[in-house]
DNA sequence: GTCAACTCTGACGAACTAGTCATTTATTCC
DNA sequence: GGAATAAATGACTAGTTCGTCAGAGTTGAC
């Protein structure tokens, strides 16, 4: 295990110096990434962004490819992480579970555009839907399903159309199109096509959202 | 004008084989951008597949740009042309319109893998929900509106979202993940978005489709 | 202080790509 | 048939990008 593993803290000061570059690739490569799209850039571009020398980037990753895959991995674990702590509380509504999910996800993109035009960008590797509805807002639906507070057949396609209503939205925000509050609309269209009441729907939709922070946290 | 522009029959062999040069890239173009991505093809790429010079391309156009715009345009028009004659007939109907409209694109799509991934992969410059609710559709939407037969705010977001999900879905069947009757699924959701009661949704977006083949009339 | 191990550096060669242009080929008109 | 016009051809230049590597710079152990 080396010193690139998360969680092994740095001993001394030669590994830091490692992951200080690393961590500055990585940042450079998804500011990069976001601003003029993956294909677009090229590892020069991240080098120069990351004020590091062209050959350093080959001590740290193979290609544009790794590197992104780095990049996508990070910034999945960190929204999920947040996601996953904020809505502990509300495991036994899973509309209000989904409504918060999209909602959070849909704003923290808009609040960090690097943020958001990444995840768009990265589209292969990473998509608002499985972010917004990764393993744990899946769940969520299936459990609302059987439960009876929802009504769709088939998880896979419900996903498929949020996560994909979500990645429009997003980049039509992006680019200044739509209304601050696009993301209750969000929310509430999911929850319609869920067959959630109109009423039911655009009232969990509204809620206030708990204003966190959590991609905070590993900010470098 | 030029034996280029549409409409104008070439006259003599000269003009035939021009457009018949041009035609080559055009149909080369599309089928190249479809299975590489825009960003990933070349301009050699795209005149070894016409089996043309590569200096002849640029006889016809000023770069890898303009040549996706003219395929797209080509593309655009075409299935515009097909849904405007299809929904021709139902015009008093904005919910019909709607979901034959999206059934009728979509299956377009999967039926010929080379548009659907082309439609895809120049999202910049085409984007699926732009063609299934191009100007027409929209219009219907708002006639919806209007009627009382829809309830949503903002026409904008309603398309962005459902095209959103139109995108998605093709994606992932293309992609062979998703069962051979989603464009139904996707219509009932569009209207579902737009508030139509669920039983209606479902009824308008399960009747059968005109079986046309109107993207074949200029097939060379 | 010295040495071994490791990282960083930036110049370099190989490969690829866009766009040009003199030449060849096809077509029309006389 | 022969000249004129226009399109097609492919070799060529200039510029970019990738990935490598020998040498310089840091660090920790002794």
């Amino acid at each position: 295990m080396g010193p690139d593993m998360p969680g092994s803290e740095p001993r001394n000061r030669a590994d830091r110096r490692r992951l200080r570059t690393r961590a500055a690739l990585l940042s450079a490569a998804r500011e990069v990434f976001a601003s003029q799209g993956v294909d677009a850039s090229t590892i020069q571009d991240i080098t120069e962004a990351a004020d590091v020398a062209k050959g350093s980037f080959y001590n740290h990753f193979d290609s544009k490819e790794a590197i992104l895959r780095a990049v996508a991995e990070e910034t999945l674990a960190e929204l999920a992480r947040a996601l996953d702590a904020l809505t502990e509380p509300m495991r036994d509504d899973p509309a209000r579970v989904i409504a918060v999910c999209l909602r959070h996800t849909l704003r923290a993109c808009i609040e960090d555009p690097t943020l958001g035009w990444f995840v768009l960008r990265a589209g292969d590797v990473i998509a608002l839907g499985d972010v917004a509805l990764g393993a744990y807002g899946r769940r969520d639906i299936r459990r609302g399903i059987e439960s009876g507070r929802f009504r769709f057949d088939d998880v896979e396609l419900a996903c498929t159309m949020i996560g994909g209503a979500a990645d429009a939205l997003l980049r039509r925000r992006l680019e200044g199109a739509l209304p601050p509050d696009a993301d209750a609309a969000l929310a509430a269209h999911a929850l319609r096509l869920l067959s959630v009441p109109d009423a039911d729907a655009y009232a969990i939709a509204g809620e206030p959202l708990a204003p966190i922070h959590a991609s905070g946290a590993d900010r470098v």
